[in-house]
RNA sequence: CGGGGCGUAGCGCAGCCUGGUAGCGCGCACGGUUCGGGACCGUGAAGUCGGAGGUUCAAAUCCUCUCGCCCCGACCA
């Protein structure tokens, strides 16, 4: 991997890329030669007269999410197959801008960089436990026959190299990272690059002694997180995560709220409370129970809830719905929610403590002698899940009979039960711990952070010695960052009608300079040396020398989104102004070209401070 | 994996139902007029109609299979 930093550099030293450790052929360093040829170096990046800046003047047809669409339209990204991306030279620029801060924050907690492969022997994953059942790894042979995968995530990696590295409590604690591919076979990506099959991802990793300093390494990341997401200009939630099926002693999610996001948060403006869905737990609001004595009803025809409830002329929360699944090891199982709920099944699964499905319409026949749209817990003999917000009441349920319901029937009166959370959390429930309407809000992943133990450890031998001689398993702890879902995300929450509006520290570029008529000779000249005095300050500059319509330089420098506009045209002509423009507040200030940089920091310091 | 949609020039699309010489806009090349928010006129280049098989005198169009891409859902250690 080229380690590209992205700095500024006055023209004549730019681009010089070394490749690291390239065995013990690494050329000699020597001094850059000064002169023409890097002069024309730079001209082949930052010209928009020579640069592979493809923007489009139409959205593409395959493109629905808003940061998808300016990503391609802006000439970001090009897609080569479904889920992988080609990064062009202004995508490429963002991530390694954001690639920068990502390891100025890592190395601010004592972050080690490393570089891991792409390609794993299967051994490690067979040691994990991890080579079976992971629908989204990509398996391969080599000509040998042996068995590799590519690598969807480093744990396995990094407890194989800790166990070979790590001896005592005196090597603790460390923390590893990279900025590498992830390769993973997602069932279905989506949304341009945020849910992609081939992905960069800062993964850390950090090794400790025990739980005390696991807590210290995990609150060390949630700060470092913190920091980088501030940094990056992004709105962003901190909240509770499931741990998932491989269990974990905890973990959140950093969320950054978009109409585009595939997950979705329950927060609490009372008392902070925040929690992905799939955890978070609420108060649904109780109708008020009429006073049934329980009895068989006939509902002909009748399946669903919608339709019991306008059969029966009753509100759906008075019903409850009977989803019976069928668990791997326990076999079939009753999960009870309320009418208008929706299940969660990831709630289930933690309940269950194994995989399901649901049950097929034989299978439930078989379970309690009724069709799907008759069925209920009255009765059935198998255990029975209901969610919390059954305890109190009385409800029309399913009679195990086609085609009647049951009214007035109590839970835990009328049936046994244990009594779990397994509702989808919705907006305006009470939180459970101050009482106040939570909010549901669509979020994008951007990191997580995850207490892992000794799971990989002790599964790959990962142990040191304590300081009583004692041999103990490494605690482990494993962090991600999506560095383009950083990208996409910024664009998401800042983008506005005209097109990209980039924060100043993940920015491309920081100065859009439109040079007006090309062929002018004084204009030309005065676009020059704004260009060069801009690197010369550090300030980084494109110089939009195309021989094109004003129009269309002003379209593309909006789409473009970088945050500084200079216009060099017929004021400069006429009276020797230039104009410098905030791409987000559309303000200008006009100036005289020596005043060009201070009106450019003027508005940086406008910006957000990175 | 279930459901839906779409593959025709670099991009966006029409043509398909009702088979008969492949079109429009943008972009691109050349010439001219323009030149502060995606200009205009003229000329021109560019398409195995995703692929394979079939029906037919004749297939972009009808049939079968197949590949790819998008969206919703499931899944996401």
């Amino acid at each position: 991997m080229v380690l590209r930093r992205p700095g500024s550099r006055p023209p004549g030293h730019l681009r010089i890329a070394h490749r690291r450790g390239q065995a013990g052929r690494a050329p000699p360093l020597r001094p850059r030669r000064e002169g023409r040829e890097q002069e024309e170096g730079l001209e082949v990046v930052v010209r928009r007269s020579k640069s592979l800046v493809p923007t489009l003047r139409e959205d593409p047809a395959d493109a629905e999410a808003l940061s998808h669409r300016l990503m391609l339209r802006a000439g970001l990204v090009r897609q080569l197959a479904a889920g992988i991306y080609v990064y062009l030279p202004l995508g490429q620029r963002v991530l390694d801008k954001i690639n920068a801060i990502l390891r100025e924050e890592m190395n601010a907690i004592g972050g080690q960089e490393i570089l891991m492969p792409v390609v794993h022997p299967a051994e490690i994953w067979q040691q994990s436990g991890r080579w079976e059942g992971i629908a989204e790894m990509f398996k391969l042979k080599d000509r040998a026959g042996r068995d590799l995968c590519l690598g969807m995530t480093h744990e396995e990696v990094v407890a194989w190299l800790a166990a070979r590295e790590i001896r005592s409590y005196r090597d603790l604690p460390q923390v590893w990272y990279q900025i590498q591919t992830k390769e993973r076979d997602e069932a279905r990506p989506r949304s341009g690059v945020l849910r992609t099959r081939e992905f960069l991802m800062k993964d850390s990793y950090t090794l400790d002694p025990d739980l005390a300093a696991l807590d210290k390494s995990y609150a060390d990341h949630e700060r470092a997180y913190r920091r980088i997401f501030d940094r990056c200009g992004l709105t962003y939630y901190v909240v509770q995560s499931d741990v998932g099926m491989m269990g974990g002693l905890g973990s959140h999610e950093f969320m950054a709220p978009s109409a585009a996001g595939e997950d979705e948060v329950a927060m609490c403006a009372g008392c902070g409370y925040a929690a992905n869905v799939e955890l978070a737990r609420g108060v649904p609001e109780a109708p008020a129970f009429p006073a049934w004595t329980r009895e068989e009803v006939a509902t002909p025809n009748v399946r669903t809830i919608a339709e019991v409830a306008a059969f029966l002329a009753i509100d759906p929360r008075l019903t409850i719905k009977s989803l019976l699944y069928v668990a791997k090891r326990a076999g079939p199982v009753f999960a009870l929610v309320r009418g208008d709920h929706a299940l969660h099944e990831r709630k289930l699964a933690r309940a269950l403590g194994e995989e399901f499905r649901p049950a097929h319409p034989d299978e439930v026949r078989a379970a309690v002698g009724a069709p799907v749209g008759s069925v209920g817990p009255v009765g059935a003999r198998v255990p029975i899940l209901a969610d919390e917000a059954l305890k109190t009441g009385t409800y029309v349920v399913g009679a195990n009979r086609e085609g009647h319901h049951l009214r007035g029937v109590t839970p835990g009166r009328d049936f046994d039960c244990r009594f779990i959370d397994l509702h989808t959390v919705t907006s305006g429930e009470a939180c459970v711990t101050c009482g106040k309407a939570l909010a549901v809000e669509k979020v994008i992943e951007i990191g997580n952070i995850f207490k892992l133990g000794t799971r990989y450890s002790v599964a790959l031998k990962a142990m040191y010695l304590d300081e009583a001689g004692r041999e103990q398993p490494i605690v482990m702890g494993s962090y991600g960052i999506g560095p383009a879902r950083i990208a996409a995300a910024a664009i998401e929450q800042l983008a506005d009608a005209d097109g990209i509006v980039w924060p100043w520290s993940i920015a491309p570029y920081q100065v859009y300079i439109v040079l007006v008529s090309a062929k002018d000779a004084a204009q030309r000249r005065a676009a020059e040396e704004i260009y060069a005095e801009c690197w010369r300050q550090g300030l980084e500059a494109v110089l939009d020398d195309r021989d094109e319509r004003p129009g269309v330089k002003f379209k593309d420098a909006d789409l473009l989104g970088i945050p500084v506009r200079v216009t060099i045209g017929t004021s400069f002509l006429k009276e020797g102004i230039v104009e410098v423009r905030s791409r987000r507040t559309r303000q200008e200030s006009r100036v005289v070209k020596d005043q060009v940089v201070e009106a450019i920091r003027a508005v940086k310091a406008s910006e957000a401070p990175t």
